[in-house]
DNA sequence: ATTCTCATGTAAGAAGTTACATGATTAA
DNA sequence: TTAATCATGTAACTTCTTACATGAGAAT
């Protein structure tokens, strides 16, 4: 599990409450994890009986008082541990992939219409990745070690959104040329021969 | 939940039983959704009490029996309905994207190891795809939908790929230069100002 | 007074993971 | 006869998701 790890990381670059971590999670973290608030404080929760992060509540002047988390000694240990640690790849979870898969056996035209708006929001996405990248890292080679790792997860996020627009304008392409409109749909292979895939 | 769904999917393109599935799960389905046995035989079972698949016992020559699955009229509308549905985005998770980003917090060289050995897992599983796609779809101009389908996810594979291999690439550059190999490292950045990210 | 947002949670259930179990057949 | 493999599962546990709950202050 890596959400206590998600979190060690973000606490270490700031001390935070729960909403705190609820709005990185939303933003930035998001990038490469995501979390919802019930679950960041369920975690909590337990890393603070574990010992790797400590609370504190702060008062503040218009607002509910806050329960701000920061990094133990024995969460710092904890960090360092798991980052040494190989990395076991994570599961892939795809469902547009799914679907792409079983176009045939459903009604394409709503799912081309759904990946049109997927496209679509990939597309702001990187956008947004890119006004990001601009603003606050306009000279990538000038940054010390944590602020260019946080610039390279960036990065990441940038180049996985171009993963995405690649891969849904390249099926939208293929099933939108007008010389193929009109071939077989929805062929029952149930008793087809295994293909050597 | 979408394990029903890419298992009906699989079903539809052939019948098969448990271990069939699961074969698939670690071959081609796995491109875009991995799933291990025990995950499996379960949805198997809750699929069949739905009534969306049947079971025929097959005996074979050399083998213990199989239970073979296929989907039913029920499977087949749920199937449907659930194509047509908007997608809502897959969460994300990468714990590399984590491990990245906490380097500083960390042993940066054991990290870069790590990921070294990464770059090499994504590159061979490039060059699989590439053969893949080479030898089963020399000539994706010609596919019908179906087979056009299995083509263009595949192709989603190696865009991933590719991805991975951008990213990590790129990581590995940013942190092997030799001009920035001596900045400060394991800066403590628990009190600092919020930045606008 | 009531409504709204903020900050913090709880509870129930679904899904996924890890470890172990069973019967059959085949190979040594 | 023992070990190995195949096919099919069970059980216990962890994690994640979805829906709901509470109290404090702010706005109307």
């Amino acid at each position: 599990m890596a959400l206590e790890h998600a979190i060690l990381v973000s606490l270490r670059e700031r001390a935070a409450s729960g909403s705190d971590l609820t709005r990185r999670f939303d933003a930035s973290i998001g990038y490469f994890w995501t979390a919802t608030h019930q679950q960041i404080y369920r975690v909590l929760g337990r890393m603070e009986v574990d010992g790797w992060i400590t609370a504190e509540v702060v008062p503040q002047a218009d607002r509910p008082a806050k329960k701000v988390y920061a990094v133990t000694d024995a969460g710092r240990a904890e960090l360092r541990r798991w980052i040494a640690e190989p990395t076991t790849p994570d599961p892939v979870r795809s469902t547009l992939g799914v679907k792409m898969r079983g176009a045939s056996y459903g009604d394409r035209a709503a799912l081309l219409d759904d990946l049109r708006t997927q496209l679509d929001e990939h597309t702001k996405r990187l956008s947004l990745y890119e006004f990001l990248a601009a603003r606050d890292f306009p000279d990538p080679d000038v940054l010390d070690d944590a602020d260019l790792d946080i610039y390279l997860v960036l990065r990441g996020g940038l180049l996985m959104e171009e993963f995405w627009i690649r891969w849904l304008t390249e099926y939208l392409a293929a099933h939108t040329r007008t010389d193929r409109t009109d071939r077989t749909d929805c062929t029952d292979r149930t008793h087809a021969k295994e293909l050597p895939r």
